[in-house]
DNA sequence: TTTTTACAAATTGTCAACAATAATTGATAT
DNA sequence: ATATCAATTATTGTTGACAATTTGTAAAAA
């Protein structure tokens, strides 16, 4: 994912602060479910309660925080069923995705995303791009299929709605075992289908990935419950 | 659609004026492109410029109101070419909804959507409904099916978040000429393949239906540019 | 001991005034 | 006539105070 802490377009402070606290939020400086209480972040932030009930306004839509009129504002809490109603979503969209990069990629952009796959296979194989950055990497992958698309609504949901939900949750959507070099080569042969510009079969293989992914994580909860009985 | 105008749950002024002002701009009160000045809608509302403010941030959320910063809100002005995107990536969710339906829907939903549809097929025939009315029942189809995907995260994002979209530029999406029987058909096809649970088949037709939407939309806007030459 | 009620404290919702920024107007120069 | 700049006006951004609501606490009742 290219850089973006260094925007300087936070025009308003209500945008700082929604900039800032969603950093706080996604890195996990604040626990799912956990309170946020107006004033308290007012202060932290330099701010009056103003612009910080603008930035969870924004935080809200992005679903990064729920809001109880009267009661409250709190950083979301997904359930299980919640993560795997996030991975159907993400498996239609960027399925859709995955078809329109197959027409509309640039030359430029597909050796780019070729050159990120080898890095990926040299970071799994010296085993030591810790785990957080071998996702942020992964990620990656994914979001420059995004803006290959060239369907400015499309990225929008899926960088910028999906993404920091997805950075929130990544503890659970970590691959498991072998699943960072299965994932590599699903990565490369979504490529292939786009140098081939075959966009029916990159969305097939992109869905398909993503499905891959989804059970892996739906293994990985069931075995964790069976280990309670 | 089921009703939605008796929602006593506006808790809280700011949601208040959010449902009023969103009623507002989809019934067309404000045209697209127009600017909203703050104080005005504060006055027309019987309320201060904190709650309407709050409305705009939540109106944002779903694209009904664009926000420059320092510079003011203005009702959304999409492009013909970013409704043909809201069209993909429409057929990528519903598809989704769609195939999710086949296996979720309770047997009392399919029912109730075979009536919608023969109901329907009388509005044509009698050609009473006004043009109006029978969009507002096309998409009523279109959202029983997400109710029926118990997908939570679809269901919102299409029912309220496109659906207001939708609204709003229904005199774009409108059927021309043969459509609406055509569509009707199609409605029959995807309502068939559910009722067999047929996941596969029903994603298939429900993003065929949508693709034709937009295939009759592009044809429209063609024909209106050449008509200037 | 548990539940209920009344009160107190904390928190969110709303408002109106002030500050900062953008848009407008009109004068001046080219 | 057109473009440029300065001053004025209008509009948005921000703040702190106040109102309404919820939450927490402790006494009273069961």
């Amino acid at each position: 994912m290219t850089d973006n802490s260094l925007q300087l377009t936070a025009q308003t402070l209500a945008e700082q602060v929604f900039e800032s606290l969603q950093e706080a939020i996604v890195l996990g400086e604040f626990l799912p479910g956990e309170k946020i209480r107006e004033s308290e972040l007012a202060k932290r932030f330099n701010t009056s309660r103003g612009p910080l009930r603008d930035a969870l306004r924004r935080l809200e839509a992005r679903r990064l925080v729920t809001n109880t009129p009267n009661s409250g504002a709190r950083v979301v809490e997904l359930s299980t069923q919640q993560l795997i109603e996030l991975y159907q979503v993400r498996e239609a969209l960027e399925g859709m995705t995955c078809r329109l990069a197959a027409s509309h990629m640039l030359d430029d952009e597909i050796q780019e995303l070729s050159d990120l796959l080898d890095k990926h296979q040299q970071e799994i194989k010296q085993k030591d791009g810790a785990e957080y950055l071998r996702q942020e990497g992964d990620l990656d992958f994914h979001f420059r299929i995004a803006q290959g698309s060239k369907n400015e609504l499309l990225r929008t949901a899926l960088c910028e709605d999906h993404y920091q939900l997805m950075r929130l949750y990544r503890y659970k959507f970590s691959n498991r075992k072998g699943r960072p070099n299965k994932a590599l080569s699903e990565h490369r042969m979504i490529l292939e289908a786009i140098k081939e510009r075959d966009g029916e079969l990159a969305e097939l293989l992109m869905r398909r990935h993503i499905r891959n992914a989804r059970k892996s994580f739906e293994k990985f909860i069931n075995e964790r419950e069976n280990q309670f009985k």
